[in-house]
DNA sequence: TCTCGTATAGAAAGCGCTTGCTACGGCCGT
DNA sequence: ACGGCCGTAGCAAGCGCTTTCTATACGAGA
């Protein structure tokens, strides 16, 4: 059926041992040699057997990336990164060694799936896995991550998260790359209440999850610093990170305080259907409303009016989660780093009126 | 070290085989043995190795789905469906039997990176492979791919393509559902060409890829069709498929022709990027200029103006390929299936002023 | 010329699992 | 009361590769 190692090395005359060497270029064969089996492997469209392989070698060439909605750019972006660091030829040595199988797994943002697909790459013996995006805080759900990431780090898997705070319980974890979401809500809060915003509503994500809460820790934080507290329950509203739910919410938040004078989103896409409920109001933006968002996904600044937002280096991160995942960088201090995030501000917010 | 399945048997007091067969359920066990291979394998955390399991039963639960940019909602949406229906378990059988690894993979539009990919996967025999997005029309890549995926076919593996029209040379695949990209671009141009529009700009893809040519052909066979062809080299600017590219088109564009009276983009990114250059330009959309775009992203409707574009069913197909690949759904007659898409008129196309 | 180190190739023992076949009771049919 | 069958469990042969150890052939040093 299948051409195997065998096949090839009758072909050429050879035993099995040494086309294996070739293959894998880690012990002298002859030049000679080694031409006639390369011609074999060539006549005969000889692939090699991955699981064979990796058997046999106690190694995998599979590297998993776990994403929360691969449909969202946020994580498409990071993943992306990652995996052009993790994937192809060309890591340090010349030789084409280093040819990882990098894997983009969607979690769904379900606890359920993403221990799922960790088993999956359990059993597969992931070389690494790197988990992107905001986490579950359910108590019950963290203790099994921790568990089976403890269990995949003992197998050898490199664990790296990726804009996730480290595990509660200390990291078995390679590295942490956290993004500074509540200092960057903060500052983008702090921003709103310097134009003279004071009523302002947010939109959060889904509960439970690290971002959402952190997001919203920052703004408040920001908040009662100015003394702006006070109706903060009345004025958030959770959803999920999707545009239907920024729209759902921001009308919600309209019809509880009809005096906002700002409306800040959880993420990006969020305020895009944020701002589509404010127009549909028949409420301009940013002068009867302002309204930010937060990642600085590639539209953001694109729409009118661009989007006052919060910029996470989300190419930068995802790359470093890579290099960090193939070995190729050394971990930060501490196993943990805080990546910044940037205010920018744009066109959709600005001083209330009046 | 870690946990084979002979712990597991020697702790069960049974014989590996038995072990197997209660993990598989595939053969009759007692229920008392059953129960204390479950409790062995509980006990010692038990993780089945994959290789081992797939390298032994010539079985693979891998699934591929190769994307051009998974940063770009257009593969993330169609990636996201398909593999919701291939992963977990719930199909069909009330055990949780069917447990795929869908993976997906980021060729970033390479030729070469695509038939690494698609190397990678043979190698671990994956069980399907899912080509989402349009082909390179480059003919020693096309005979390469044909080749590749013929000798995947052969190996017992699955082959879906969606939203890639079929392969030149007779398909080996399962299935190919392909976009109506010509369809729908020409009912764009026609819907234009309706509001009055003559000199319409068109920001082209990249080159050599097909979705690039189909989307082209329509535009251009709509111009045609109204007799307003003619001056289509000088009013069609390539790129790729990223909203910097759309700008600097544009840019291009109303240089060449600062007459024109609407821009048609390759999709909806792109068409972002054109609104972006337009607007920089000190023109209105639609009065001065209009703009429509393609794919109906989520994004679309809510930028503003709303953005006239050409919905393609992502999810849907998304979904279809992933059935397909699981063959949970029988192929369209030849498999071949033509996906339609519908013209979208929203706020950004207007008759041209005067 | 003989021995020994070096370079290269092969033999063979697994890697951890699946599965066809065999073995063994106990139950039924006659 | 005996042969045969059914329901279970074990044996053992691989799946296709890697790798240690061993064997061979050479040229070099003595």
């Amino acid at each position: 059926m299948t051409v195997t190692l065998a096949d090839v090395a009758a072909r050429a005359r050879v035993s099995p041992a040494t086309v294996s060497r070739v293959l894998n270029g880690n012990y002298p064969v002859a030049a000679s040699t080694r031409e006639r089996v390369l011609r074999a492997v060539d006549d005969l469209d000889y692939v090699l057997n991955g699981q064979a392989s990796a058997l046999a070698a106690a190694t995998s060439d599979l590297v998993g990336i776990l994403v929360n909605d691969i449909a969202d750019p946020f994580f498409g972006i990071m993943a992306g990164a990652a995996q052009t660091e993790i994937g192809g030829p060309g890591d340090g040595s010349g030789r084409a060694g280093g040819e990882k199988l990098a894997v983009v797994c969607n979690t769904g943002g379900s606890p359920d799936r993403e221990l799922t697909y960790l088993t999956l790459l359990q059993r597969q013996r992931a070389a690494a896995v790197v988990l992107t995006g905001g986490a579950v805080e359910d108590p019950e759900h963290q203790t099994a991550m921790a568990a089976k990431l403890a269990k995949l780090a003992e197998a050898g898997t490199r664990v790296v998260l990726c804009g996730r705070p480290p595990l509660p319980d200390g990291a078995a974890v390679v590295a942490a790359l956290a993004f500074d979401n509540q200092g960057g809500a903060q500052r983008l809060t702090k921003h709103l209440l310097s134009l003279g915003h004071r009523r302002i509503g947010y939109v959060a994500g889904p509960l439970e999850r690290t971002t959402t809460r952190h997001r919203l820790a920052g703004h408040r934080e920001a908040m009662r610093g100015a003394g702006a507290a006070g109706d903060e329950d009345r004025l958030t509203v959770h959803g999920s990170y999707d545009r239907g739910s920024g729209y759902d919410a921001t009308v919600e938040l309209l019809r509880r305080e009809p005096a906002i004078t700002a409306v800040v989103a959880a993420n990006d896409t969020v305020a895009l259907g944020a701002a589509a409920a404010i127009r549909d109001r028949g409420l301009r933006i940013p002068e009867d409303i302002s309204v930010a968002g937060f990642d600085d996904l590639p539209f953001s600044v694109d729409v009118v009016p661009a989007l006052t937002t919060v910029r996470l280096p989300l190419v930068e991160a995802g790359a470093r989660a890579g290099r960090l995942a193939m070995g190729k960088e050394d971990p930060p201090p501490g196993g943990i780093a805080l990546i910044p995030a940037e205010l920018m501000v744009r066109g959709s917010t600005a001083p209330p009126r009046g």
